[in-house]
DNA sequence: ACTAAAGCCTGGCTGC
DNA sequence: TGCAGCCAGGCTTTAG
């Protein structure tokens, strides 16, 4: 599922390919992509922009225009977006339809339905993230801000992680991979974890995060990959812990655990993060 | 002010 | 082969 790393290459290959680009065009085909618009609001404010820039905010998408717009994305789960050429046909599961001046069009692309967009504008850009946590590749996330915000929470160190109001960036995924790092038992409630043990938690969140982002992630998100399914990205099968129930321990030998943790998986190893 | 749980979705898998 | 039922999970909303 799209994490931060997938978010950033998404954003990195959309950059490369739409950034003045303009759009003739715009169909909202699955309403509850875009809660707050309708098909035609959607579709007249979108005609004609001309965007500027495509950012990542966390897990989100920006897109940014000439206009005072900024068009706000979220995969969520199973969102994709894909540059079609005009001979391709529109895939199913198509939620909106971006065309532009080349005869390419942009398509966001959401089997199950749950990703959102949302047309805002930019002076309301700082209050709709003004819950989300600093950027954990950037300036603000250190050591310090980590213990704090853990400090105020006694829900367990991997629940704890996926709140993207104290972390954001972290999903399932990398939220297993980071604790196993640090050897860290993802069941410590975050506020007993100690200030010495949470520079190599800091430490291991970044390096999960940039690494993955290094390698081209898990999944495939390259827009022009249409044929491809979401999954089989450059860097799958490289996770230590994650989706490895039964397989041995890089460090140690013992066999990875699979643990529900508020209804999602957990994998760790017994071994090496006791408590 | 915090935590827990339900809800949103569909494709793929399991078991009968 | 068919089908009911479960599972996957990011995030919001509701209830406690």
């Amino acid at each position: 599922m799209p994490e931060l790393p997938e978010v950033e290459l998404v954003v990195r290959s959309l950059r490369n390919k739409i950034v003045g680009r303009k759009i003739l065009a715009a169909e909202l085909l699955y309403r509850r992509l875009a809660p707050g618009h309708s098909p035609k609001d959607f579709a007249k404010t979108l005609q004609n922009a001309e965007i500027t820039a495509v950012e990542r905010r966390g897990k989100f998408i920006l897109f940014k225009f000439v206009s005072e717009n900024t068009l706000v994305t979220h995969l969520r789960m199973s969102g994709r977006f894909l540059l079609l050429r005009p001979d391709n046909e529109t895939p199913k599961h198509s939620n909106a339809i971006f065309y532009f001046d080349d005869e390419t069009r942009l398509v966001f692309n959401d089997q199950r339905h749950f990703g959102l967009m949302k047309i805002a504008k930019n002076g309301r850009l700082q209050e709709l993230f003004s819950n989300l946590a600093p950027e954990p590749l950037g300036d603000e996330f250190t050591p310090e801000y980590l213990y704090r915000v853990m400090q105020t929470s006694r829900r367990s160190i991997k629940e704890f992680l996926l709140d993207q109001t104290k972390v954001c960036g972290l999903g399932n995924i990398y939220a297993s991979e980071a604790l196993f790092i640090s050897k860290i038992n993802p069941k410590t409630p975050a506020n007993k974890i100690s200030r010495k043990r949470v520079a190599p938690l800091h430490a291991a969140i970044r390096l999960v995060l940039s690494e993955s982002i290094d390698h081209g992630s898990t999944l495939n998100v390259d827009p022009n990959n249409i044929e491809s399914s979401y999954y089989g990205g450059e860097y799958e099968g490289h996770w230590r812990v994650y989706d490895q129930e039964g397989r041995r321990c890089q460090n140690c030998r013992a066999p990875v655990r699979r643990i529900v943790q508020g209804s999602r998986s957990t994998y760790y190893c017994p071994h090496c993060q006791r408590r």
